[in-house]
DNA sequence: CGTCTACTTGACCACTATCAACGCTGGTGG
DNA sequence: CCACCAGCGTTGATAGTGGTCAAGTAGACG
């Protein structure tokens, strides 16, 4: 309780210089346009940028008033919803320029939660003032609507991983598509550490704790991957790809040869 | 394919005299905004309503250039994706008021496509006189805004089905949802007919036919349906709905008494 | 050093998919 | 008029994937 009250020190803000839209190298992911020197002055005077949101924390809570969109800056959040028999359900895990918040346009409340899965520091975009500049920048609200229906593709692609492919399959597309976003924000491909827990990996791809662990120990053996702990390297691209059912990439034999 | 091209009576639109928004009775849900009668009139004017689309036929299909957003007036629509693998999902079923095709937005083509499962007419939103139009009238915009994101949450409810919810959940939630759409267009919540196969239905649930067929006998056994082919009547909506996880709608006791 | 949580591993079994056969209905052609 | 067929739906038998329960291990933290 009292952890959330006390004094945080501007940790990101302080050693992380960019602190503007102009200087900040994720800008050419979060919104993608080209805006004039004086658009990103605008769009920067009103975003504000708070003080980082530790491990557990909430960026905003299911029911919530819907006051404003989030770009998140350095860290990772989850979002999920919470069913009226109080299962939770991880509808999406949000990296680095990625936009949290988007679907609390439909109505006057934020229709899910989301929590900080470490120390994340995020661009509070003001609705009232988000909307307002949209009026002004034209390719701003497009491009506020292609982030949206990119949201419902890519729940719709989720939609066909749970109801259509084996645990196995979800595992490897779910590494895969973690692999492919930390590729796009510059980073290696192949190494990267896991910022949810195994039981927010189970949620997410429905199925049950027991059965992540047991997949990623038989991954290993396979040597498909390797871990400690969360830190995952992927050895073997070709074969996870095909077994995320991505025929393009061409899947060596079934037993690798040595 | 020769039928595909023979000419069509223009069926529903020599028969409906609402050829005009502002005489539409579904206006009020389709982009439930208010309107000045003269945008009233230029948003009639930009919608092209062409010929009734048979059942089987696509409005539009994956890959397609994304041009138009399409409102249904009369009949029905699913949507799906296919993966690279060839399996295709359904990602949702539209009825008459409703907006198919906005998830294009995020890229140029279709990401999904959409058949009519029976004789269907729709009203077509040019993208181009849409984008023009919503310079114009500010709440168009805004109201498409939450369409999408109201299609967003829908898709993450279906999420939370896939992943959490057993055969029986599933098919009880399906069911009260369709219900409950059908109810607001006012037709009957406890009577309707099912425009898609059980097929359709198990591909959309994420279940084998053969499920959703035995689940269907068994909840007419428990007096919880009555079925003749795609006719649907829901006799006992408290016990679908604590079937379907909705605590609020008190449950009877597991063995209703005679 | 003890406690707590996260993770792993094993044994068992239930749910639901799969395979197979059959019934029903509507359309087609003899 | 009836035989035939295709598509859709139902029902039964069987088996497999993945859930559940239970116990144990490993890290993190006070």
């Amino acid at each position: 309780m009292s952890k959330d009250t006390q004094p945080v020190p501007f940790l990101a803000t302080s050693k992380n210089s960019q602190t503007h839209c102009s200087t900040c190298s994720l800008s050419s992911l979060c919104l993608p346009i080209a805006l004039e020197k004086a658009d990103l002055d605008t769009l920067d005077s009103m975003i504000k940028r708070g003080r980082p949101i530790q491990k557990g924390e909430l960026l905003f809570k299911q029911g919530d008033a819907f006051n404003a969109i989030f770009a998140i800056r350095t860290g990772a959040i989850k979002t999920y919803t919470v069913a009226a028999s109080g299962e939770e359900q991880i509808t999406g895990f949000h990296l680095a320029s990625e936009l949290v918040g988007l679907s609390g346009y439909s109505q006057e409340t934020y229709p899910l939660s989301a929590k900080a899965l470490e120390t994340t520091t995020v661009c509070e975009l003001p609705l009232d003032q988000l909307e307002a500049m949209c009026d002004e920048i034209p390719g701003l609200r497009k491009q506020i609507m292609r982030n949206m229906s990119g949201e419902i593709r890519q729940d719709q692609q989720m939609m066909l991983q749970l109801s259509k492919k084996s645990a196995d399959e979800r595992m490897a597309y779910f590494l895969l598509d973690l692999s492919s976003r930390f590729e796009r924000r510059g980073f290696s491909a192949k190494a990267f550490r896991l910022a949810m827990s195994r039981v927010d990996i189970s949620n997410y791809l429905g199925l049950a704790v027991e059965t992540v662990s047991r997949i990623l120990t038989r991954f290993q053996k396979q040597e498909l991957i390797a871990t400690q702990s969360k830190e995952i390297t992927l050895l073997n691209l070709p074969e996870l790809n095909a077994l995320a059912g991505h025929p393009d990439a061409q899947p060596t034999c079934q037993q690798h040869p040595n």
